[in-house]
DNA sequence: CTTGACCTTCCAGTAACTGGAAACCGTAGG
DNA sequence: CCTACGGTTTCCAGTTACTGGAAGGTCAAG
């Protein structure tokens, strides 16, 4: 399929598929024409680094991701530790992003001008302590 | 406190958080010596832009949402709009999460070399259908 | 009173796009 | 067959969000 169609499967806008190409995060056939010609696999890539970009992962995270998803040597022990590190991660950013939810929930509902910026309830929902 | 401890505080590089100054995020306090000096409000906010970052938010969409925190004019109908969207887009992310995680957790544990790149379950999972 | 850790500003570089120009491809209408 | 137009190509420049490094000021400890 052209870069269009894969744009509109993936998520992503045809200039960041060809950025992703010329970075070399994926290589999709040409055709005769010219023209780019992506497969569903290549979708699904595409596909799976939007979501991991749009949730804060970095494009080299992306790409490291992208080695257990359709490699051969998926099953190395490397790898492996690659995607339970991923998953650590992930728990943490569910944790963090369902404080946020918590706190805007709770801006939104309850804090119509009565509470102060240091509102306790906020302060808790804010997350304390030193970060990494 | 100086910039090196609401740094540690909030998780962020005191690069960063003088960058945050720059574009207008933030408006510490200066000391008689010229260091900034921060509340601990400010290490609140610097906190949630570091979450907020971490999880896929624009820097202006984290200026939006700063206007919840600690703002008089939180109680106007547009502010409580932008929460409203923002807890959906939260949703979202926690669903995609969820997902990312449950795929994931899929590679590392059964497909070690066996399954197709194509592998029917990690179809599921990649998600599918057009999006935005 | 010097040393070292911190702070300041400024300027340059990087990561990850994003927009625009100029030209090629491909189909549908006249 | 010609033309229009929408999609595609490459290339180059601009933007966002940092990040690193230099040159110098501040301050508590020895």
């Amino acid at each position: 399929m052209n870069i269009g169609t894969a744009a509109q499967q993936s998520g992503l806008p045809p200039k960041t598929i060809r950025y992703y190409e010329d970075i070399g995060l994926l290589r999709p056939d040409r055709a005769d024409n010219g023209y780019r010609d992506y497969s569903t696999a290549d979708v699904h890539r595409l596909r799976f680094v939007q979501r991991s970009r749009s949730l804060g992962f970095s494009v080299e995270e992306c790409r490291q991701l992208l080695s257990l998803y359709g490699d051969k040597e998926r099953e190395s022990a490397d790898v492996k530790a690659l995607a339970e590190a991923k998953l650590a991660e992930i728990d943490r950013k569910l944790a963090e992003l369902a404080g946020l939810r918590d706190m805007l929930r709770h801006l939104a509902d309850h804090c119509n001008g009565d509470d102060r910026p240091d509102c306790p309830i906020i302060d808790g929902l804010a997350g304390h302590g030193t970060v990494q």
